[in-house]
DNA sequence: TTCCAGGACCCTG
DNA sequence: CAGGGTCATGGA
């Protein structure tokens, strides 16, 4: 199926390429990923972008949801742009856009980026989704469900390449095998749901951050990471301890509800 | 060869 | 609590 989304100031190649999702290449003028089940290719065409959906059900609907299009996006640039470094940040970087993910495959993924690059991620993801999800196409699976990397040893999830991280995948999964509750996080508080999704195995403070932000709108939460506290260094020298409670306080302070977003942009501007 | 990559865990003091 | 070592893997 085919949808047409007029839509002003979205970046494909930000959004989709910039480490907040895995699963996302550019093929010639075309962005290609695997959302759910389906095989989805995007395209920049005059006025917004055009998508084709291959291999699945999603809809106009979920693409909407997923890509972020229905969000006000000028309300949160106004709203962060009060900051200069935020509005430096936004002259290279306006564009960009939080996506609304699937929480598993965030949460397994992001767990898969402790102490790793994005390059690695993207390829174990790709290969754990190649080796134990459902194929969709020649070329293309989904996401591993939950059930089965539940039900892998050790042995077998090291085979993606993923190390020491895929007995945390495993034991995460085999938690929400249990008790799934990954549907309860939207009905609690910021901070509650960032302490109950430290409760999984291999999820700190950063990654439980990284899964709100992404996977679940939550745009005030900060992932605080080196880079975040180079930011600091570099545009708010205030007395904010160096502990991530606090500096996700500061965080909120400067920004407020939309304090991800804001950092998100600083983070894109500073890593360059 | 060594170091680092969007960290988290575990053990000490 | 704060500070260390450790954990797989690939690329520079």
């Amino acid at each position: 199926m085919k949808y047409e989304f007029k839509v002003k100031n979205y970046s494909l190649e930000k959004t989709l390429l910039s480490g907040q999702a895995f699963r996302w290449n550019k093929i010639g003028d075309k962005y290609v990923g695997v959302v759910g089940d389906s095989i989805v290719e995007v395209e920049e065409v005059p006025g917004g972008f055009a998508t084709e959906v291959k291999h699945g059900s999603l809809g106009k609907v979920d693409l909407t949801r997923y890509l972020a299009v229905d969000e006000d996006y000028e309300s949160i640039i106004s709203a962060i742009s009060k900051d200069k470094a935020v509005r430096d940040s936004l002259e290279t970087h306006k564009g960009y856009r939080i996506l609304r993910q699937n929480p598993y495959e965030a949460l397994i993924s992001f767990i898969d980026s402790a102490n790793n690059s994005i390059r690695n991620i993207r390829k174990q993801v790709d290969t754990l989704s190649m080796m134990f999800g459902e194929r969709v196409s020649e070329d293309y699976y989904k996401f591993p469900d939950v059930d089965v990397l539940a039900g892998l040893t050790e042995e077998e999830i090291k085979k993606a390449g993923v190390g020491f991280r895929g007995k945390y995948m495993i034991s995460t999964s085999q938690e929400l095998v249990k008790n799934n509750i990954l549907d309860k996080i939207s009905e609690l508080e910021g901070n509650v749901a960032h302490d109950r999704l430290k409760e999984f195995h291999g999820v700190g403070d950063k990654i439980a951050d990284c899964v709100l932000l992404f996977a679940y709108n939550r745009l005030d939460r900060v992932p605080i990471d080196v880079w975040t506290r180079r930011i600091f260094e570099k545009y708010y020298s205030r007395s904010c301890k160096d502990k991530y409670e606090e500096l996700h306080e500061c965080a909120s302070a400067l920004h407020g509800k939309y304090a991800g977003y804001a950092f998100s942009f600083l983070f894109e501007a500073i890593r360059k």
